[in-house]
RNA sequence: GUCCCAGUAGCUCAGCAGGAUAGAGCAACAGCCUUCUAAGCUGUGGGUCGCAGGUUCGAAUCCUGCCUGGGACGCCA
């Protein structure tokens, strides 16, 4: 727990034995007390709606409750400064800001563990995202996943869950079949015949790619072969090398999974009858029509679902159920699936079969990636399928990077859509939010530089209490909510809460900046605090960053 | 027709585990570089929080209905 956390703490006991002082409410009748920090500063540091809570307990005017609470609060224990009643019934605390003090050498001793907290008290979680089918290039929907995915893991694991990534191969339903004939007919294109895609083919780059490294490796060899023998080689030479893409993509894009889990394994495993077993145990399976049906409706799922078609293959639904219950036995406290938007009325059958096979329906936990609207010259870029046309995360890197890249997909909230500009993003000027943040890191490491040119001791003892000035106590009090706020982006799920603190610290280092000189040699102690309260700034900026996935450079 | 997401400043979006005068960036306007990086700072203007009800001491936030935009509703994956 920190400082921060800690001074909250005891105000919320103080303000529970003042009101239990009162006798305005019993033990049980007290609701949990609130503390929040009013955005408006001449509220306090903390302010309690408690008192508005209590007014119907207690049968008295929300102010008159503020008043006993305060009359009954023992001041001296919870250092604060001054207590003011306002409003309809808020109760502002000042605090004494002497407690922020302990924030600088806290910091400074944590350094790249700043920020880290037991607050998931080492709940394991699973998170699996990306997923792609690999038939071909990561689009710009499957980055943003990508990105969000990979922050999410970053911040619950710094909020102390155990967490592991893993990425659900599809390498055996049909699309694995299309991925053959269409790297076939790439192939035949490339040796110069002509022949047509097959009507579900893959129309991307990576397939011609994938094409032309066989005609290089073979020749025309295959050409020549028997067809059934050629389509099943290049489907899993194609199988191989998109896999081996996408991995290499990722793994630049700064995405790195635990675990990749092949839809394969579960027939060879007998993992698919052993689910379907388990679901004809608890009675939710029915024959009809020559299918074998999933009765989901029993379980909050408006149709029931197919599980083993007329011709005896499998759905999509009946490998994954197996895949879920795989997870599941593996024994998670939470699974987390990011699913993009096109997906989420797959929902409702997923549920229903966690619970079908024994597990509560909450340990699965679907986040849902909206989509991405891509401009560019001002212009939608309509994205075609069937052309393959679409811009890929390789494109992304090459030409925005990866810094900006996943900055941008993560200053927005997974459930809102998102307008991707690429002129935007490729500009390196201040519309762009990343370089503003990268931009105060590198303002406080040129300044760490001058001041040890300039002979400072920037290792040396700070006196904290030197640190007064106004923007001086606002960045104390901004870092000393990181801990708490990856805590809090960790539980709701929200890592967008990560860019939007370090954009808000960097706002407050270039005002800070723009306000105070740092290094003053006619003012020694200032300067040792003040370089004191770069390197914790810079710290802090660099850890967010590194949540983020984004570079913290020294100079730009 | 059913379901999901969104609707907040001119634009792009935060805020939505109910709280005080609704925020940020961009755009607009006016200032700040002999001084640690101007990719920066300071200030001004800008709002019926889609609409209508309801719950509550209190609603952008919760509930219901409607409107608009996007998406999903396969024995495809």
């Amino acid at each position: 727990m920190n400082v921060l956390e800690q001074t909250e703490e005891t105000l919320k006991q103080e303000i529970k034995a003042a009101v239990l002082g009162a006798k305005l409410a019993t033990e049980e009748e007290l609701p949990a007390v609130a503390l929040d920090k009013p955005k408006d500063k001449s509220h306090g540091d903390f302010a309690s709606n408690i008192a508005m809570q209590l007014a119907r307990i207690a049968k008295k005017a929300p102010r008159q409750i503020a008043d006993d609470i305060v009359a009954n609060l023992d001041q001296s224990k919870a250092s604060i400064e001054k207590v003011e009643i306002a409003g309809p019934g808020f109760i502002n605390f000042f605090m004494k800001n002497d407690f922020l003090g302990e924030i600088i050498p806290t910091i400074l001793e944590a350094k790249e563990e700043y920020g880290k907290t037991d607050a998931g008290k080492g709940k394991s979680v699973q998170v699996e995202f990306v997923s792609v089918n690999p038939t071909g290039d990561l689009h710009l929907g499957h980055a943003r996943g990508a990105a969000f995915g990979d922050v999410l893991c970053n911040v619950l694991d710094a909020a102390g869950y155990k967490v592991e990534r893993e990425y659900y191969i599809n390498d055996a339903g049909n699309q694995i079949g299309n991925l053959g004939l269409s790297v076939e007919a790439r192939y035949l294109q490339a040796l110069g015949q002509d022949v047509e895609m097959p009507e579900d083919g893959y129309h991307g780059q990576a397939i011609i790619d994938i094409a032309n490294a066989l005609v290089t490796e073979y020749g025309d060899e295959w050409a020549e072969k028997d067809k059934e023998e050629r389509i099943e080689f290049f489907k899993e030479y194609g199988l191989k090398a998109s896999l081996a893409n996408i991995e290499k993509d990722l793994e630049e894009f700064g995405v790195h999974f635990d675990n990749w889990f092949s839809e394969r394994s579960l027939y060879h495993d007998d993992k698919i009858t052993d689910a379907l077993e388990t679901l004809k145990k608890g009675n939710h399976i029915y024959e009809q029509d020559g299918a074998t049906w999933f009765k989901t409706t029993d379980l909050g799922d408006d149709k029931d679902r197919v599980l083993i078609k007329k011709d005896g293959s499998y759905t999509y639904f009946t490998p994954d159920i197996a895949y879920h219950k795989d997870k599941l036995d593996r024994g998670f406290d939470k699974i987390i699936n990011v699913w993009g938007a096109d997906h989420h009325g797959y929902i409702p059958r997923m549920r229903a079969a966690i619970q079908a096979l024994g597990y509560p329906a909450e340990k699965m936990e679907v986040k849902i990636i909206q989509m991405v609207n891509l401009f560019e010259g001002g212009e939608k870029v309509r994205m075609s399928k069937r052309t393959g046309k679409a811009v890929s995360l390789r494109d992304l890197m090459e030409e925005v990077g990866v810094d900006a890249t996943r900055y941008t997909f993560i200053t927005r909230s997974n459930d809102s859509q998102l307008d991707f500009d690429m002129d935007l993003a490729k500009s390196q000027t201040n519309e762009n939010p990343v370089y503003y943040v990268q931009y105060a890191h590198a303002r406080i490491c040129t300044m760490l530089e001058q001041a040890k040119n300039k002979g400072f001791d920037i290792e040396g003892a700070y006196d904290v209490s030197r640190l007064t000035a106004e923007k001086e106590v606002d960045l104390l009090k901004k870092l000393g909510e990181f801990p708490k706020m990856i805590a809090e982006a960790a539980e709701m799920e929200t890592p967008h809460k990560v860019t939007q603190y370090v954009y808000n610290l960097a706002t407050l280092l270039h005002s800070f900046y723009n306000a105070e000189k740092v290094l003053d040699q006619d003012n020694q102690e200032q300067t040792s605090a003040r370089i004191a309260l770069m390197k914790a700034v810079r710290i802090t900026i660099e850890n967010a960053l590194q949540l983020i996935g984004v570079s913290a450079p020294e100079k730009m």
